[in-house]
DNA sequence: ATATTGTATTCTGTCGACAGTCGTCAGTAA
DNA sequence: TTACTGACGACTGTCGACAGAATACAATAT
C-alpha cells in the first residue's frame, strides 16, 4: 500500500473503512496486482491494513456485486477469472446494451448535447495523435458512457459498467491488438456513430454502435 | 418463520448459515414479506432467528449483488423500490436481452432442443386454460429461461435473471392487468418465437422477442 | 401551537476471539 | 515408490461486545 492510500485510510476510517477497502481492492483488481483466479486473503489483508477482517468481508461482498469477485463456501473469495469465452460473451451482451443506449439516445438527443461529446472526442483525436492505446481506452469507455447517459436509462449504466470492468479484466491479453490503426478506424466509427445520434436516427446509432463492438471482438478473437 | 425454515435452519446451522438467510430474505423480499422500500432490522432478524449479526450483514451484501437491496451508510441495507420508470428501463434492458438470447438460440438450435420447450408450451396451454394468471406468470419465465440457456451465453442468463427478479419486484402493480385474454395472446406469440427459433431464423427471433417484451412493456403502461 | 434543543434508544460499523473446515505434509503401510 | 492416515497450520464462518451515528421523543423556548 502507498503513502497516499495510508493518508486516506486514516482520512476515512471514521466514514466506512469497508468502503475504503472496497474501492483498494478494486483498484489491485483492475489494475491486476490481485491476479484473476487469485484469492483474497482476509487475515492478510487485515494484518496489512491494520483493522479487523469484518470491513474485509464487506468489501469483498460487495465487490460480488460488480461481479469481479466470486466466493466459494470455506474457501474464501476469489477474482474472477475471465477467459475468451467470456470475452466472447461480454462482448454480445456490450453490443446489445450499445445498441439500446444508442437508439435510446439517439432519441434523446439535443443540440446543448454535443457539449458533452466535443471535448471527449477531441481528447481522443489527440491520443489518437501521441498513440496512446491506454489513455484511449478509457477515453473510449468515456465516450460509451456519454452515449449511455443520454439514453437516461440508469439500470443500463449500472449494468454497463459492470460489464465492462469484467471485459477490462482481460484486457491484458488484447491490449497489444489494439494498435494504432484499429484507434484510427474506431475514432473514424465514433464519429459516425456521434453523428447518426445527433441526426436523432436511432436505428442508425444503435445498428453503428452494434457493429462497432462486435468488430472489436471480432478484431480480439480474429488473431487468435 | 414457520416450521420447515427452523427445520433447514438447524439441519444446515453447521454448513452456511449466512446463506439459508440469504434464501430466507429473498424469499421475504420476493413474496412481499419485506415490502419494497422497507428497512431490513439486522437486530432483529438476528434476535428472531437467534443467530448474531454477522450472517445476516453477509446474505445482505449477496443479496446486493441481485440488485434485490442497496445499503446507506449507517442506515441499513433496504429492499429496493422499483418505480415505474424502473421498470420501464428494466423492460427495455429485458428487450435487448431477449432479442442477443433469440439470434444466439436460433443459430444454436437443433431439432433435440425441441424437447425442453414442449412440456413448457404445454404447460402454459393449461394454465391458459385454468386462467392461473400467476403460475402463467412463472411458466413465462421458464420459457424464456430456456432460450437463454439455449443461447449458450452464460453471463446473459445472470444478468437476465437479475432484471427479471427486479421486474417482478414491481408485479404487484400489473399482476391484474395480465388477463387471460393477454394470456391467450401472448401464448400465441410464443409459439411464434419457437417456430421461428426451431427454424433457425435469427433475425425473425431477435425481433418477436424484442417486440414481445416491448408490447408488455406498452400493456403495463398503457392502461396506467 | 410550533420550532428547537437535548436526551434516550436503537441500530450500524468495527473489533477481537473461537470453532470448524480445508489444504499440507510428514509418517506409516503396502 | 506409491497410497493412505493423521496431525498441524492457516483461513473462513460465526459470535458477542462496544463505540459512534441516526432516529424518535420529550422538554423547553418562542
Amino acid at each position: 500500500m502507498d503513502e497516499k492510500a495510508i493518508n486516506e485510510l486514516h482520512s476515512i476510517q471514521t466514514r466506512s473503512l469497508s468502503n475504503f477497502v472496497q474501492r483498494q481492492l478494486e483498484k489491485m483488481i483492475i489494475t491486476g496486482i490481485i491476479k484473476p483466479g487469485g484469492r483474497i486473503n482476509e487475515s492478510k489483508l487485515a494484518r496489512d491494513l491494520n483493522i479487523s477482517r469484518a470491513p474485509i468481508r464487506e468489501a469483498c461482498n460487495k465487490l460480488m456485486e460488480f461481479g469481479l469477485v466470486r466466493s466459494q463456501p470455506n474457501k474464501g473469495h476469489f477474482v474472477v477469472k475471465i477467459e475468451s469465452k467470456d470475452v466472447d460473451e461480454l462482448c454480445d451482451i456490450r453490443a446489445a446494451f450499445e445498441a439500446l443506449a444508442g437508439e435510446k439516445a439517439a432519441e434523446n438527443f439535443h443540440n446543448k448535447d454535443m457539449k458533452l461529446f466535443e471535448p471527449i472526442i477531441r481528447e481522443m483525436e489527440a491520443l489518437v495523435q501521441k498513440g496512446d492505446v491506454n489513455g484511449y481506452y478509457f477515453a473510449n469507455l468515456n465516450f460509451h458512457l456519454a452515449i449511455i447517459d443520454l439514453s437516461g436509462n440508469r439500470h443500463l449504466r449500472r449494468l454497463y459498467s459492470n460489464t465492462f470492468k469484467k471485459i477490462t479484466l482481460f484486457r491484458s491479453s488484447f491490449i497489444n491488438i489494439n494498435n494504432e490503426v484499429s484507434m484510427i478506424n474506431s475514432l473514424k466509427e465514433h464519429k459516425q456513430i456521434l453523428s447518426a445520434i445527433s441526426e436523432g436516427n436511432s436505428v442508425k446509432a444503435a445498428s453503428l454502435l452494434r457493429n462497432h463492438v462486435l468488430s472489436f471482438k471480432e478484431e480480439i478473437f480474429g488473431l487468435n
